[in-house]
DNA sequence: TTGTAAGCGTTATCAA
DNA sequence: TTGATAACGCTTACAA
């Protein structure tokens, strides 16, 4: 039943160390700590000891550590939607800076179900992370609000979404300014009739976009040939959108979609109907993803700086258990990083 | 400096609710870690705890638990290279897996970089991971071979790469077959001259997928006119391989590219060239990024069930964790998921 | 059916 | 400069 067998030693703890060195475990772990700021240590038993530890390939039990401390060192990763490749990039960011701060990350998927986000909250909170990064969302994420401030709403920090809790902190592009500076750019460089498309369904991102839109066009004072539109989701929404506007609305145009992965839609659609891009029909998105430098013609668009998202809410919920931990005073709790028009050929 | 102004309660431990109920701990944790099977509590008992521990919305310390236990629940997944959208649903399909099991996904990024790969590794062992899951890497990993012994070697699972360690597990997509379906597809459909391109660095993947276009060309006694070719990595390395190939060669042309990211750089070589996908060059890709299916026209491949790759490996690592703690007779360590012939529009 | 008590590997408190 | 010793919250013999 035990596994005896396994071959592998046993894991060298403090109190072997403390055997072989002929000292106490006290000592031992005033050196392996680092704690040697506090406390002084001789340097030669300073010296018998790390070599021990580094002869014996000690490596400290984390959880007695955290269970000791009461600081893991972990934090969550909940991610709304794993498999949409515009969160990879915000994780990457997120880790890397997170990692850089030793702390280390543990992932969970929402799957794009509340439901689900608040049970990863909740199931990660059995691990006593120290703080946990809550990566996209819906617009109305109010249903989780209860589950962030379970214990310090400062342990949370939301990125790329709203966080529904009042004194909570969130990380989030510059939605506004890049839509209006996408229509501002569209309208400068274009001169026609434009129409801005949005989905039916909402979130927090694509407000901001198409609020920022519509600034845009007022401060043209464009008003006459500004319209905004639905468009289904997806490839396809894109396209049947962009087909079925081509039937009442004659080139001349410029369009901006919501996001990029209609505007390439869009793209197929108007190829598709014998035009060009951007000769007859310009065309912007929305994110910068990776697809959009690769489409033929590439596709023009508003960044959106995703691995800059993910490092910045690591950096802020840093911070704010540094807050807690009281090693800093409070400072922002909300930050929002600038969007970036990137221009390349169909607009 | 103690955070004792933070209004939230401190955590209920089964002490807490061992006092509450007027019972000692052990009964509390009997009832509470179901353990029910091999003691008899009474019912009332039960009920009486599990109320209070409700009602005091206890939640388990898994620092504590996993000290004791010297599990964790906890599989550390190391990603190659997480920037890279690839691994992105591979690690999508490991952590939904994981989670199925009871186990969490801790993460580490190696950023293409072995030394980086094991120090994660063995950062990871710090936590007392029960296991990893390598995702991702190149051919020789060697390196990181002692890192993978360090315990038991059945305790790392590598996916999308080899294992390095002799005995090791290790799930990889059968990028032979890939290989060999592909040619025989191009040769049965074009029966045109096919170039096959592959990159200079090698990998595992690599190696294997050539290995199967070469076999493919044999069956078909086709060697007179196939011949393979290196190109240049990333989307311009395709479209410059491209490019010069079209001085040598006259179409019609068959190409078998390595991967996608190469095959989309041709594509627009082609067109460039002013011929024409699929008639003057019919071109066939290797992965199934997202991508693909996005470029226009969609492009011909050959699909890695990524997140196959990911569960999959997930379900072995937990088998063979289930090896180690005795529950379970040992397996099968190696394992080949299928790829599959995706036919688009290029070829 | 329930309780006592020992310990998992650390760190923290106090004393030497 | 060092060492006993008591926690941290949980599981698990062993007793009752």
């Amino acid at each position: 039943m035990k596994d005896t067998w396994s071959g592998s030693s046993a894991r060298v703890t403090l109190n072997d160390i403390a055997r072989l060195a002929g000292v106490s475990v006290t000592t031992v772990s005033r050196v392996l700590s680092g704690r040697s700021g506090t406390v002084k240590i001789s340097e030669k038993t300073t010296k018998k000891i790390m070599e021990i530890a580094r002869e014996q390939n000690y490596r400290p039990n984390l959880f007695a550590k955290a269970l000791r401390t009461n600081k893991s060192h972990l934090v969550g990763l909940v991610v709304w939607d794993f498999a949409d490749p515009y969160f990879g990039a915000v994780v990457v960011g997120a880790q890397t800076t997170l990692a850089r701060y030793g702390y280390t990350a543990v992932l969970s998927d929402a799957g794009r179900s509340e439901t689900e986000l608040c049970a990863a909250v909740s199931r990660l909170g059995d691990f006593q992370t120290d703080g946990t990064l809550v990566i996209g969302g819906p617009a109305d994420l109010s249903l989780s609000a209860p589950a962030v401030a379970r214990d310090d709403p400062r342990r949370t920090v939301f990125v790329a979404t709203r966080n529904p809790h009042p004194r909570g902190a969130s990380v989030i592009a510059d939605n506004y300014e890049g839509g209006r500076m996408g229509v501002d750019y569209l309208i400068t460089r274009w001169h026609r009739p434009l129409v801005c498309l949005r989905p039916e369904e909402s979130n927090y991102d694509v407000e901001e976009r198409v609020r920022g839109m519509v600034a845009g066009a007022a401060e043209h004072e464009y008003e006459r040939s500004f319209t905004t539109r639905i468009t289904g989701l997806g490839e396809s929404g894109g396209y049947k959108t962009c087909f079925e506007l081509l039937q009442d609305t004659e080139p001349p145009l410029s369009l901006f979609f919501f996001n990029d992965v209609t505007a390439v839609g869009a793209l197929h659609a108007v190829r598709d109907a014998g035009l060009t891009v951007p000769g007859d029909v310009a065309i912007l998105g929305f994110d910068d993803l990776t697809l959009a430098a690769h489409v033929n013609p590439p596709l023009s668009t508003i960044r959106q700086p995703r691995q800059t998202l993910g490092s910045h809410g690591a950096e802020l919920l840093v911070g704010q258990l540094k807050d807690i931990s009281g090693e800093r005073a409070s400072q922002t709790t909300n930050e929002t990083v600038p969007t970036e028009l990137v221009i390349r050929e169909t607009a």
